[in-house]
DNA sequence: GCCGTTTTCGGCCCGACTGTTTTCAGTCG
């Protein structure tokens, strides 16, 4: 049993126990689901090494909990969680990601009429019958439909940063066959792009056959929709399709940039093929009389064609054919070049690490700086950390900065913005910070005047060095909050704050499209993981591919800048 | 059901918003 479906289990079990109107149970299962998923190191082989006692040291997980998992482990089910399911046998998850719908609604639904599933919902609603139940009305109707066409629209994507690792995987297996010469990763996983909807891969063999046999009896394949000789596709267990092609060698250039795409990005080079007279396939140029001429090299591709070879992140035909016509594109950021993560979240709020952990994790992956930005108390939920709090930690971390080497650990916060664009911590305490971010947490529907002006009144805090997820969506979950970008860009250029590139797999925000206009306006930028947990810090790729997707370079970057130059900065 | 810089038992889970209601339930962060 994978992670995450023991995960899934343990958020399962919490939305029940939030029906029954149990309390603080839902969040010590809620916590332990977290925990479960973070992990790196797969529970089922942490229990085959110390049993119930070493599942008992992942945090949030006690003596019940870890009795569950070991079930869970051993039997592939657990009774208890059976046991809630068969007093309301709804499909819980699907239900309650519908925007507006939790587990009570859930319940009401299900005992007065008989809704199991998303669908049901949706005849329902769209036969008025919501509206009729006590406790809901006719917005509430309206919302739930809107809630549902919304997941629907999002359905079939998957967000990129949580299937890349497997997708990684399975291109380092197809490497390491002796019969793969070559292989990449093609399509909107190339392109980094935030969602994808599917994934390709891109193989050179001499055995074609034998590559197609291993790649449809992968463990990860629960269905083959087709396997031929050069061409399979296949489902993955984690829902996502995948299809795998072999090419000859000669065309591998000009298949790897047909598969990378995008669309738009290959007709327009295919119509500056036809200008010279050519034809550009998936197998390569040829001349009018069908004669192959080139296509081995991407390269090559490009550079025949008159272009300059581009990252895959620029390939979405807005202006980058353009620049490479004119040898003007420019120098991405490069993965890996951040020296610095100035959004962390500790134990000291809703993270799950201690500030030495996301220290010495920072540090192994290179790192020579981290702010800890933890909540703030309008954030009670999280334990969100008053003026009094902030100034314990910050003694805490100058303690732990004289005991850990290698790494500076920058004190922070992320102040919370009200709903008047005031922040929550007094500017005596965040003047005395070394980087404060400032965040929207509530209060995410005002009108887009008012949220634009209440973003830009903390801007305006001369303590404020950066806005973090500026626009506050969440893919596939909520929509950014109504606002006026192009405003909050010029607030960002006249009073010098940083707009956060928020590296998180379901944030990404900015987003590509506003990065390039912030570039553009020679506003600077920050790449921050956001984590909340060590393993986070690896998301920071993601960022810096949103980033290169928005055509920012390093100079755009502050924190691309060694410890003293970024310190310089701020002062 | 978990956990311990205040504790091995008793805290933890607060506050805003929305839509439904005339005082509150459900959802969300």
């Amino acid at each position: 049993m994978k992670n995450y479906e023991i995960a899934k289990t343990l958020y399962n079990i919490a939305l029940y126990l939030e029906m029954e109107d149990e309390p603080f149970k839902p969040r010590a299962y809620e916590k332990a689901a977290r925990s479960v998923e973070a992990l790196t190191e797969d529970v089922s082989d942490i229990y085959k090494r110390g049993g119930t006692n070493a599942l008992m040291d992942i945090p949030g997980v006690g003596e019940a909990i870890s009795a569950k998992i070991e079930e869970l482990i051993l039997t592939g089910k657990l009774e208890y969680y059976e046991k809630l399911k068969k007093k309301i046998p709804v499909d819980i998850e699907s239900l309650t990601s519908i925007e507006g719908v939790g587990p009570k609604r859930v319940k009401t639904l299900y005992k007065k009429l008989k809704i199991k599933t998303v669908e049901d919902l949706e005849k329902v609603a769209k036969a008025g019958r919501i509206r009729k139940l006590e406790g809901f009305g006719e917005k509430s109707e309206q919302a739930i439909l809107k809630g549902i066409e919304f997941l629907k629209r999002s359905k079939g994507r998957f967000i990129l940063g949580y299937v890349l690792p497997t997708l990684r995987e399975i291109e380092e297996r197809l490497r390491k066959l002796p019969e793969v010469m070559k292989v990449n990763i093609a399509g909107s996983t190339r392109r980094m792009k935030e969602t994808i909807g599917d994934a390709d891969f891109i193989v050179v063999s001499n055995k074609p056959q034998k590559v197609m046999d291993f790649f449809t009896s992968m463990p990860d394949v629960v269905h083959v929709y087709s396997k031929g000789s050069t061409k399979s596709m296949v489902k993955l267990n984690n829902g996502l399709d995948a299809d795998i092609r072999v090419v000859p060698e000669k065309s591998y250039g000009a298949a790897l940039q047909y598969f990378t795409g995008n669309k738009d990005h290959n007709i327009a080079l295919r119509k500056i093929a036809i200008d010279k007279g050519w034809k550009l396939s998936e197998y390569g140029v040829f001349d009018r009389h069908d004669k192959y001429l080139f296509g081995k090299d991407e390269e090559e591709v490009y550079e025949k064609l008159g272009l300059k070879w581009m990252p895959p992140e620029l390939r979405e035909n807005t202006g980058e054919i353009d620049a490479a016509k004119k040898n003007k594109l420019p120098k991405l950021i490069e993965y890996g070049s951040l020296k610095g993560d100035l959004q962390i979240q500790t134990k000291w709020t809703d993270g799950t690490n201690s500030i030495k952990e996301m220290g010495e994790e920072a540090k192994n992956l290179g790192l020579e700086y981290i702010a800890i930005t933890d909540h703030t108390k309008r954030n009670a939920f999280v334990g969100g950390l008053d003026n009094k709090k902030i100034r314990q930690q910050m003694k805490e971390i100058e303690k732990i900065n004289k005991i850990i080497n290698g790494v500076k650990i920058l004190s922070g916060s992320e102040v919370d913005i009200l709903k008047n664009g005031e922040l929550d911590i007094s500017d005596d305490v965040l003047e005395d910070l070394d980087v404060v971010g400032a965040s929207i947490h509530s209060s995410f529907n005002l009108p887009k005047i008012e949220q634009t002006n209440r973003i830009i009144k903390a801007m305006e805090n001369e303590n404020v060095d950066i806005l973090f997820h500026p626009t506050g969506r969440l893919i596939q979950e909520r929509e950014p909050y109504d606002v006026n970008m192009e405003k909050i860009i010029q607030t960002a250029k006249d009073t010098g704050t940083r707009l956060e590139v928020n590296a998180f797999p379901n944030r990404l925000d900015l987003k590509d499209e506003h990065i390039k206009l912030a570039v553009k306006a020679g506003v600077k930028l920050v790449i921050n993981s956001d984590a909340h947990n060590k393993n986070h810090l690896q998301y920071l790729e993601l960022g810096i591919a949103q980033a290169r997707r928005g055509w920012a370079e390093a100079k755009d970057v502050v924190n691309t800048r060694k410890l003293n130059d970024f310190l310089k900065l701020l002062k």
